[in-house]
DNA sequence: TTTCTTTCCTATTTTCGTAATAGGATTTTA
DNA sequence: TAAAATCCTATTACGAAAATAGGAAAGAAA
């Protein structure tokens, strides 16, 4: 019951794309050095996204990703989803006793994780910073 | 995204226990075999469901477990966090645009782990079962 | 008392997926 | 042409989970 960093890391790097919006690109090497995480690793991760469709690069001086759609559209389902691989259910399932049980709980959390999109994380950070700014 | 087999055996070693009721002692011996999980292994497992106040233990002939509470009080919620142990979200918690969205996924899942027992996995296993037999 | 059956305890090994590293190939701009 | 970025693929490192192992302690029945 954890998120991978893989998927973190994902979602760190959308956050990152969204909130430059189309003023400008947004690049691996930028967002892995502020984050602190591995440039090589990251890079991986922005691939994974080019290819499923939730970002766009382009190469060479100046390249960068940018959202290939409104941050409102990207759901933390689909990122996790596609981060984290389909659950491996075989053998939770096939436990009679529990699959109702499991069944029940994907659709709890697939309800949360689609009704939340990367933009809900900008205002979430937002917040966040607004309290903080408040108490120093 | 997922539940260990060291829950799911848990998990299914309660139900065990749960559905002889007072008429008779489980072990672990019954249902490792029964239920193809390594008796050394379920052993473990045990332990700890006894150490935590879960279940009471009888050794020697005649020995085995039962439930320590009713089935409808003991709560998924309690018998996940003593197998996972704390969700140690150390990381994703420090990431400012996720901390919010982590408590509410965590709410969310506590929600439904703890309003769901060991009971309902017996009636859900009857209700499975149930149509296996009309389809038969 | 002895024997057998069960839980209890602890250490070690195996296994496997994640995380990270590495080295280049490709594309693009200036 | 050089530099900067993404893209591609293979390999290594790491750690937690899963399983194995061997006995110790407790208790029932012969």
């Amino acid at each position: 019951m954890k998120l991978s960093r893989r998927t973190i890391y994902a979602l760190i790097l959308l956050v990152a794309i969204a909130k430059n919006g189309d003023s400008g690109n947004t690049t691996i090497k930028e967002v892995a050095q502020k984050e602190g995480i591995s440039v090589k690793y990251l890079e991986q991760i922005g691939c994974v996204l080019c290819k499923a469709g939730l970002i766009k690069s382009w190469r060479g001086p100046n390249g960068g990703y940018h959202l290939e759609k409104a941050a409102k559209d990207c759901t933390l389902g689909e990122v996790i989803k596609l981060m984290e691989g389909e659950v491996s259910s075989d053998y939770i399932e096939s436990v009679s006793a529990l699959s109702l049980f499991w069944d029940g709980l994907c659709k709890t959390l697939d309800s949360y994780l689609n009704s939340t999109t990367i933009y809900d994380l900008i205002e979430n950070e937002k917040t966040l910073d607004g309290v903080y700014d408040y108490c120093i």
